[in-house]
DNA sequence: TTTTTTTACGCAATCGATGCCGATAACGAT
DNA sequence: ATCGTTATCGGCATCGATTGCGTAAAAAAA
């Protein structure tokens, strides 16, 4: 159907050899400014493009940069994904998508197939259910380049980069406590989750530091990470039919927060009078939501660029890398008003009720 | 750094030739079946995998497809996607995704690569910006497979997959007219988009249905799609400060829906009361914002999917094909309070005024 | 036993581009 | 006249996998 013109072509209209030809287009010197002139002009006029199929094969690299995520139908990854993209582009990269849903075989399947699709590196952020990592130690041992980001592991020794999420929940946490709520629980992903681990540990320093205690019912795990929106719902419900129900949730994940916002509603929770909320959440409507929600937004197109330089580092590495780097971006608190000021708020009402 | 095994190592290791340990692979009856048994343990033993690289260049056929959307953090995109990827999937093609973030260059840009990238066929939808497609139909001339998708352009003969954008857009102004507004304006994208066009054209059937006239200043065309924030909310507040200000606004896109909402928050324009809005929107977040948000749903994921398959059929037709489809899939009204009737809105609070 | 057939495998070309050599001139030097 | 040098270009192998064709040996048929 669709055929290009090959360098072949050329030496054949031309009555030269192919490598006269491609050494022409290369502008080498050993050729002479006539034949040049007339090999690219000859070129251009046809449209010619080398094969990148042939240049992979022969020079065992395909220019392309895998990306392994959850999905991209969140504003985490897609910003992310667009800081990639950015510095990809200009580094000459491809970049390749693919998405796990959340799922662990849907990740191994990925993997492999990128690899085998002879990407030159892989840029990963672990799905919610992933536990084990020998399919990415196996390509790692074989000194495959991989960077991975937000959720990391510690099995594989190589770049990371992630944001400094302990002290975006110690933030989160703190500014619940100095909003004057008191009983705060924690909804978050699957704990075995690099990200899971260390914003719990945030949650519970900053309980902590203020005296206050941890209350292991008040926190939620869910294995699916929000994506069955049912798991979720029970997380959500059990903590408001606790016998001391919580006044706020700091909940751990985009989904994990908007979920759970759709769950208090369908309850008929009034936020943040009957329960505060804060997110982690890189969604520009958390804005417009009702009421607008508290996030700790984390620096998604920073984190994809600099995986990727570290990435296109470790590729272009003439020597096997040894020395590995974590990259810890800060986080930022946006304070809106499903956090707002507990003891004001009330205030305010028993005002209104005597005016 | 990184070597994968290939049909050679496994031949050398062996003491077979190369084309032995390839048609044992394939489990072809020329081989005996002691070889075949030998070969294949060999190779499962050392994870061998074809190289596709190797493969794309033999048989002239990446067994990939390229998607060209102007941004993934759309829901309407990222639903599509996910669609598309779940019947390459299964077809054993591999997804290679592109943003043109609604840029003409960028536009032309991904199309260049990925079509010298070898992919197979293209899935597009055309950038805001796109008003020339001179870059796809040089390809399509050469016989290579593209299907249009959502914004789609009748320049080109080929494949076609759209929501049913005029019933849409006359759905949506008959709900907004049966709700008792009368004075209803349109935001919507570039002029030339297929999209726009069929959107404008339903709208204004709707109000010509209905004996309303249509009012050239209540059509506010945003060349950018949303993207430029500045330039869409010049819009909103044209409509705004029009001397006879419309009562409600029916806006033609994800991103135009949500940023004409915050838009007329900053402004202070309440909603519905003092605007009604109905969009076209994909996004599970438009029940949670402030007002919940009326929308027209398109079926991204099946959309998505008939584009795919449509694909597929085209690159794997022996024959040119002639004979090309568009398939239109129904939208879905869904109402929500940013629509709220207006008649009845009054006299509730009329009523309340006298109880 | 001889001929034919089948079995089982190797050789070499192919896909597109590159690059190491080798070849053939022209030209100056000895 | 012979040799060395340089400029310019072609031949061939290479990357990994497939495949048509050829062929040796083994099996079957004569």
């Amino acid at each position: 159907m669709y055929e290009a013109i090959t360098i072949k072509d050329i030496a054949k209209a031309l009555g030269l050899s192919t490598s006269t030809v491609s050494r022409a287009l290369r502008g080498s010197h050993e050729i002479s400014s006539d034949t040049k002139k007339m090999v690219i002009e000859y070129a251009e006029q046809f449209n010619y493009r080398p094969n990148p199929i042939a240049l992979s094969l022969k020079e065992r690299r395909s220019r392309s940069i895998g990306v392994v995520v959850c999905e991209i139908a969140n504003n985490f990854f897609s910003q992310a994904i667009n800081g990639i993209e950015s510095v990809a582009y200009n580094r000459g990269y491809h970049v390749i998508i693919s998405q796990s849903h959340e799922s662990y075989e849907r990740e191994i399947v990925n993997v492999e197939h990128l690899a085998s699709r002879s990407v030159d590196g892989l840029l990963v952020s672990l799905s919610t259910e992933t536990n084990q990592i020998a399919h990415f130690k196996n390509l790692h041992d074989k000194g495959f380049p991989i960077v991975f980001f937000d959720r990391i592991t510690d099995e594989i020794e190589t770049h990371k980069v992630v944001a400094d999420n302990y002290k975006g929940a110690y933030d989160a946490t703190q500014h619940l406590i100095d909003a004057g709520y008191t009983k705060i629980a924690h909804l978050t992903s699957s704990a075995h989750l690099s990200i899971s681990i260390e914003r719990l540990n945030g949650y519970k320093a900053a309980l902590a530091d203020n005296g206050m205690g941890v209350n292991e019912s008040y926190i939620k795990h869910c294995g699916h990470g929000g994506m069955i929106y049912a798991e979720l719902e029970e997380a959500v419900k059990d903590l408001v039919h606790l016998k001391d129900r919580p006044d706020a949730i700091f909940s751990a994940g985009d989904r994990l927060s908007l979920s759970c916002l759709t769950a208090l509603k369908s309850i008929g929770i009034k936020i943040p009078d009957d329960m505060a909320i804060v997110g982690f959440s890189n969604s520009a409507l958390v804005e417009l939501i009702n009421p607008s929600l508290t996030v700790i937004k984390q620096p998604a197109f920073e984190m994809g660029q600099v995986a990727t330089e570290l990435l296109i580092k470790l590729i272009e590495s003439k020597r096997p890398v040894t020395e590995f780097e974590k990259v810890v971006l800060p986080t930022e608190l946006i304070i809106r008003d499903s956090s707002a000021n507990k003891i004001i708020t009330k205030n305010y009402k028993t005002k209104k009720a005597f005016s």
